[in-house]
DNA sequence: GTGGTCTAGACCACG
DNA sequence: GTGGTCTAGACCACC
């Protein structure tokens, strides 16, 4: 469990549960198979309540990244590295959407856009 | 007042007339020393509550963007166009932070981002 | 009319009139029996309201500093030096009991005060 | 919650609160990581509404001294003592900025302000 | 007329 | 349970 959480973000922790570990999953960092820790255990060890570790890992099994055998476990889906980089870019791109829309409002060429994102990268 | 408000969007309604009001602000869509229709004639127009418009407001003025007169009314702040530049650039720095800690949470590089943004823009 | 206003700042602009000619009229500027403008012309020349100005005149007669004699106009109140150094030792210590209320509130000594009194003095 | 407010006051509600407990926290009478009441209940200890409560406490963390953990409450920023008192006197030179003006428009010297403020004092 | 403040009460997301 | 948001409606000071 390599997650970094913080309490004060306005992003709400499952979410950061969920976003971190998908990342992980399509980085490839996490092995097809991998068993998840089970949520007691994780919410131990992250600090969090169960009900938050619960609900990342279904948000987690909705998106196709992991899946539950009632009574083993969460395991990580097996993916081809092209599903993996289909779901990655998908995610990312949906993410893109809401970014761009907000450059867009102020105007942004997306030349300048690369130029700012260049410094701040 | 040209806005668009989504009830359904996650983002607060306060939230989306502070972007927009700013957005229109910093393109110079809206002139130094204008007037801003009142909270009460804007809260109707845009059919949400008084303090909603009131909450923009101040979020507005907490940027130096706006300043308000008791009793007369809020107006633009006059600022010279590298001042509005350096908000506006600013401001979306300040996103763009959050916006690529996402992308790079996923292991993307600077160009893989700007081919992504590409097709997305 | 040596008067500066400002409105944006946060005190009431009639307020802000009758501090500043109460206290020219305390520091000896304005002659005794000293005729103040009408308040239209008041009005005109500081870009006020009449009733902005009215209010602070009123204010003015209500401390005793000057008199209306209706068609003739505002006279500054005949004073000795000690009315007026009386006077103006109210007002100051009147003021003085609300700002030391503030600065006790954070447990500050009169030393502390006095020491950081002259840094911003 | 230590709080005394004053509803006949000029000063709002929200003010008094947000000096008080600003006031209590830079004294050091509040402990790093406290955990302020819930809006709620200090609403109804103090017998205002919930809003005012919140006005405060968003004022409170706009100025760093308390940070909002949703879900979980409101707790006392940890701050050095050398942080504290730095704020402390922010705090403090930018209320005696305005007072000593008022002062000054009088034509007090530092050493009138000093004698009248030892009797107030 | 304007903005400033306060109220009571509701619904939601998060933990 | 917590805070976050939104609503409708009221009263006040200022201009």
């Amino acid at each position: 469990m390599n997650i970094a959480i913080s309490n004060t973000s306005e992003k709400p922790i499952y979410q950061q549960l969920f976003e971190q570990i998908s990342a992980q999953i399509l980085k490839g960092e996490l092995e097809s198979a991998y068993c998840l820790p089970p949520i007691r255990q994780a919410a131990t060890e992250l600090r969090v309540s169960i009900i938050t570790v619960k609900k990342a890992w279904e948000e987690l099994e909705r998106h196709g990244l992991i899946y539950t055998v009632t009574g083993k476990g969460c395991f990580v889906t097996e993916l081809s590295s092209d599903d993996m980089l289909q779901k990655r870019n998908d995610m990312i791109r949906m993410q893109m959407i809401i970014d761009t829309s907000y450059y867009k409002s102020f105007g942004l060429t997306i030349e300048e856009v690369f130029e700012l994102l260049k410094e701040v990268y």
